[in-house]
RNA sequence: GUCCCCAUCGUCUAGCCUGGCCCAGGACACCUGCCUUUCACGCAGGCGACAGGGGUUCAAAUCCCCUUGGGGACGCCA
């Protein structure tokens, strides 16, 4: 039988900064299509600019991506203990007269790009050494010999046909003069080594694209499809990037944002399914393609990010809910409440939130001792009336006859106290509210009183009366 | 500067490939109303876009060209 060949993808991260979301993003869709497909996702860490990457950065990626749901197939290879294989390779090119040693310097480099920049020319490296024939030498680069004519094109999976003019490539290096390998040639390497299969990435890598096939064909490589996704703007319209407001997605962890709403806004931004706006993960599987994807790009928007988060927090089971909530609720200085307590909680709640410091806050009030609980003026003033007294005493001596405690009987006491004396619901439930809350906003009334119990609850009343 | 890409409501987008069903649909945000003791949720409405100009065609958001605007890339970073 014959088998299709298989689907596999990758994420490769440098190392030098955080997850942010835009990297995020690519790596979502990466991870989708090869899931789809019933393909492999991998990893690797590009870390060959040595002066910059950090394990520390690497290991909070890898974190991220976990946070994230994000499952990789493979232990995540690291370019830099990679460099014999890239020498292999970059001694393969070299033996055949497709690479050659320069010792042109930086400066020199610099100042043909000068040259080319002043003649209106896109800024190159003038091939000064390319038929030099130069042994390999202490402070020597390696460079790649470019076609000097022709067109080198893709088909690419967002963009469609794409072609860049030969004559716009230089000689890039490929092998740097501490004996490293350069991006490109590492990036086609490894991809070819890990038989990736389709390569999906940012926009910023388009120029790339060209050098790369190039590279794999002069390797004798088969050519990967390409796909790139336009990048992420900020509310400037310009490019969301580490040093340009772009959060990382820990950042987003710690603002109290449900991995699954981080997903699902990262993913409809640049790809959609008809008019559809909520995606499960399993059903993003189902339905992710590249087809979907946009070529144009797309500028985040925090408050729809918060919406999709108050959805998930609504869907979520309270126990689950509960558990996330927590640190948030021991940062908001209640060090000793307990997940049970939250679990009873969080139902009365989490309508009430976009983001889990948004639901510790809401939450205040019940979690603060009865002493403790702060009355607004505005409201006490508003509702807390003589008569609004009369009403809470009143009831308090009800609820305090009350065998059983639920939000059944106190409504049931309720509805009949307004019901025997001829008043409006509007008469007692805000004085009673402000009693137990302190403001005029909250949950129901009934629901606020089990939760409290009705010792607590007969506390805060009699408090309420000698304000 | 050179090359590449992109262009529908404020934002994310559907529609564009395979012109007519689109005087353009959905979502976020915003506004109004309903529900409710209150806040929120929810529900029902509302505001709001085919960048401009030329073509092609009986017919263009959809195809072609130009202009404008935006983005990206031009590294011994990735």
């Amino acid at each position: 039988m014959t088998t299709q060949p298989q689907v596999v993808t990758r994420f490769a991260p440098s190392p030098t900064g955080h997850l942010h979301i835009g990297g995020a993003r690519t790596a979502i869709f990466s991870w989708l299509l090869a899931r789809k497909m019933g393909g492999r996702f991998v990893l690797r860490i590009e870390d060959t600019d040595r002066e910059r990457s950090k394990q520390e950065y690497t290991d909070a990626i890898l974190e991220s991506m976990r946070w994230l749901g994000l499952d990789w197939d493979a232990d995540p290879i690291y370019q830099s203990d990679r460099d014999d294989v890239y020498n292999k390779y970059i001694d393969q090119l070299l033996d055949e007269g497709k690479a050659y040693w320069c010792e042109c310097t930086p400066e020199e480099v610099e100042a043909m790009r000068e040259a080319a920049r002043a003649a209106g020319d896109k800024p190159k490296y003038n091939g000064h050494c390319r038929a030099r024939n130069l042994p390999a030498g202490e402070g020597r680069v390696v460079r790649f010999k470019a076609p000097v004519s022709g067109k080198t094109g893709w088909v690419d999976l967002v963009k469609g046909p794409l072609s860049f003019d030969n004559t716009e490539l230089d000689d890039m290096i490929i092998r740097r003069s501490d004996g490293s390998p350069t991006y490109n040639l590492a990036v086609v390497v490894d991809d070819y080594e890990q038989k990736i299969s389709h390569v999906l990435r940012g926009d910023d890598h388009v120029s790339n694209t060209p050098k790369q096939i190039m590279l794999y064909e002069a390797l004798g490589f088969p050519v990967p499809k390409f796909g790139h996704v336009p990048m992420i703007l900020g509310s400037d319209r310009k490019k969301l990037s580490k040093r340009h407001g772009a959060l990382s997605v820990m950042e987003y962890e710690k603002m109290g944002y449900l991995p699954q709403a981080l997903v699902n806004y990262l993913v409809r931004l640049g790809w959609s399914y008809g008019d559809q706006e909520i995606f499960e993960l399993q059903e993003l599987i189902e339905k992710f393609s590249t087809d979907g994807l946009s070529g144009s790009p797309a500028g985040f928007d925090p408050d729809k990010l918060q919406w999709l988060n108050a959805h998930y927090m609504k869907a979520s089971a309270d126990a689950d809910l509960a558990a996330l909530a927590l640190p948030f609720v021991v940062r908001a200085g209640f060090d000793d409440a307990s997940i049970d307590f939250l679990t009873k909680l969080v139902p009365l709640f989490k309508e009430r939130a976009k983001d889990l410091p948004e639901l510790a806050e809401a939450m205040r009030f019940m979690l603060v001792s009865d002493a403790g609980l702060a009355y607004d003026e505005a409201a006490v003033a508003k509702a807390l009336t003589e008569e609004g007294r009369i009403h809470v005493a009143a009831l308090r001596a009800l609820f305090a006859g009350l065998e059983s405690f639920t939000k059944d009987t106190t409504h049931d006491v309720m509805a009949r106290y307004v019901e025997d004396n001829g008043l409006k619901f509007k008469a007692v439930g805000p004085p009673l509210r402000v009693a137990l809350v302190g403001a005029m906003g909250g949950p129901n009334l009934p629901d606020v009183m089990e939760v409290l119990g009705k010792e607590r609850t007969l506390a805060r009343m009699d408090r309420a009366v000698t304000l």
